[in-house]
DNA sequence: GAAAATACATAAACAAACTATATATAAACA
DNA sequence: TGTTTATATATAGTTTGTTTATGTATTTTC
C-alpha cells in the first residue's frame, strides 16, 4: 500500500505499546512484527519506528534496557512500564469508537437528515 | 475523544470523498455529517476541513458549484467527480487492510515465532 | 571474500493537522 | 429591537509526526 504512513500516522505509539503489552521487544523485530501482521502492507519506517520509540521514553510510557540474545548479541529492549499500560487501556476503547465511526462513514452506511 | 484528529490524519480526504458518493454537500453539513454520525467523538475541525476540499479540489476530485437552499440561502456545493470515485473506490480496499492489521495488533491477536 | 540481513540512530524536508482569527447571514429569544 | 446562538466559509501561523536520506556496525549467507 503506498503512503501507509499517512493512514497509521497517529497509531504509531499504540501499535508500539500493543506488542510491548505482549513482550518486551526490541526496534527491529517490532518493525518485522507489523510487516508481518499487516502482510507487507504496512511499514514502519526505521526514522518512524525510533523517534516514536524515543517520544515513549520520554512520556514515561516504556522503559529501556541493554540485553543479549541467545547467540550473545546485543539487543536494546523496551518494555512497557503502568502509565504505558494504562494508555493501551484507554486507548483500545477510543479504537472501537474510531473503527466504527470510520467504518461507517466510509461504507455509507449511515443515515443523515437533511433539512434543505 | 481527545486528539481525535491525530487518529483520522490521512482519512479526512475519504471521508469527504465517502460524503460526497452519497450526495453532493456543503462544507457545514459534512462536519455535522461527521460529529453526528461519531457521536460527537471524533471532530473535523473547519480549518482541516476546508483545507481539504481545497487540496480536494486541487486534485480534481471533486469540483463545486454555487447554490442556494429551498430558504433561498446561498451554499456552496461539492461534488465528486469520476477521479474523487476511483479514488475513494480504491482506498476502500485499503481500509479493509488497515482495520484488520491494526485490530490485530491493538488486539493482540496475532502470532509471531521470535528465534532468540 | 562479498553481499544481504540484522540492528540502531539522526538531520533536514515535507505534509497535514491544530489554534486562533475574521467575516457574514439567519434564527431564536428576551 | 437588540443580543445571542447557529449556520457558513475561509486563512495565517504553529505544531507534530512521517519521509527521505544518510551513517555506522555486526552477523549470516552464498
Amino acid at each position: 500500500m503506498t503512503n501507509s504512513g499517512e493512514f497509521i500516522r497517529g497509531f504509531t505509539d499504540y501499535i508500539i505499546l500493543s506488542i510491548l503489552s505482549k513482550f518486551d521487544s526490541y526496534g527491529y523485530e517490532m518493525s518485522k512484527i507489523i510487516e508481518y501482521v499487516s502482510k507487507s502492507n504496512i511499514q514502519l519506517t526505521e526514522a518512524t519506528l525510533y523517534i516514536a520509540l524515543k517520544r515513549l521514553l520520554n512520556d514515561e510510557k516504556i522503559t529501556t534496557y541493554s540485553g543479549k540474545n541467545k547467540k550473545g548479541m546485543s539487543r536494546r529492549y523496551y518494555q512497557i512500564t503502568p502509565k504505558g499500560k494504562k494508555a493501551i487501556k484507554d486507548f483500545r476503547k477510543d479504537w472501537v469508537l474510531i473503527e466504527n465511526t470510520l467504518s461507517s462513514l466510509f461504507g455509507g452506511n449511515f443515515e443523515y437528515y437533511r433539512e434543505s
